[in-house]
DNA sequence: ATGCCTGTTCTACC
DNA sequence: CGGTAGAACAGGCA
């Protein structure tokens, strides 16, 4: 389910393994171990101590005592698991069920002072997620949280539909096709736009846009919570003035706006 | 039943 | 080079 909301309430739930020595690594599924073998993986990661859980975009990450860091990315159905307890995303699709065949990957960590060490478990029915170790962080543009104003005019610097470059990892990072229709939406910009024809009053607009779109959203609770989500769907209406949302595809994903308040 | 979906990566192609 | 399109992953939901 994971945008930037999403991923950095994982984050947080995975701080809660930092101290924490890797005892075992479960790879049930190869496939989900991207780049490297899992034997070389396990290897590399076993014995190791968690000493952060970092997030840029949809990526997280564990920093490990050895100099690795061991990337958690979660697809669009990835979800973690620390303790046996997930994070808060059952308000999204209700009691969803918890089918151990999907979890793709497990880290056990050892026993302290005769105490269970818990466990941190990668559970992704659709297995488009994955765990890499020391994923590439040069291909994540800044963080959409914190992005300045001159960040993202730099990025806006391509004839692209503005919504691609601003679902574009490399340009900004933590944006998916939710928050980025909320955010344009917020704007009043259409997502077809060429991003660099933005004026001076636009391109000051949309940071502020990114801003509130994510306080908004993170204190409802997700990605899910946009004032657009509603109407996610034919016949949908614009929360802002009733016109009808028009849906077109950009940038290869299904996009929702307002053609009348949208320019 | 058919199609759609909060993501990414790869290939083919223009 | 910049850009587009489709496929792949696989389950739930309308």
């Amino acid at each position: 389910m994971p945008e930037l909301l999403e991923v950095e309430s994982y984050r947080r739930l995975a701080e809660r393994t930092v101290g924490r020595s890797i005892a075992e690594v479960l790879t049930p599924d190869a496939w989900f171990v991207k780049g490297i073998g899992p034997e070389e993986f396990t290897a590399a990661v076993t014995g190791a101590v968690v000493e952060a859980a970092e997030r840029r975009g949809k990526l997280a990450w564990l920093q490990l005592d050895n100099g690795h860091r061991l990337g958690l990315r979660f697809g669009m159905t990835g979800r973690l698991v620390v303790d046996g307890t997930a994070a808060i995303d059952e308000l999204v699709y209700g009691a969803r069920r918890q089918d151990p065949v999907w979890d793709r990957f497990t880290l056990v960590f050892a026993a302290h002072r005769g105490a269970d060490g818990g466990s941190l478990v990668l559970s992704d029915p659709r297995r488009l997620g994955g765990v890499e170790l020391d994923p590439d962080l040069g291909r994540l543009g800044p963080d959409a949280t914190v992005i300045t104003r001159s960040e993202l005019a730099a990025v806006l610097c391509s004839r692209l539909a503005l919504k691609a470059v601003l679902m574009d990892q490399g340009r900004v990072a933590g944006l998916g096709n939710l928050l980025t229709d909320d955010v344009l939406w917020r704007a009043g910009l259409s997502p077809q736009r060429p991003a660099n024809s933005l004026d001076q009053a636009e391109v000051v607009r949309l940071p502020r846009a990114i801003g509130t779109t994510l306080r908004t959203l993170g204190r409802r609770g997700g990605s899910h919570t946009g004032d657009l989500q509603p109407e996610r769907h034919r016949d949908g209406r614009c929360p802002r003035d009733g016109a009808a949302l028009d849906r077109t595809e950009v940038g290869g994903r299904t996009t929702y706006w307002c053609p009348v308040h949208q320019h």
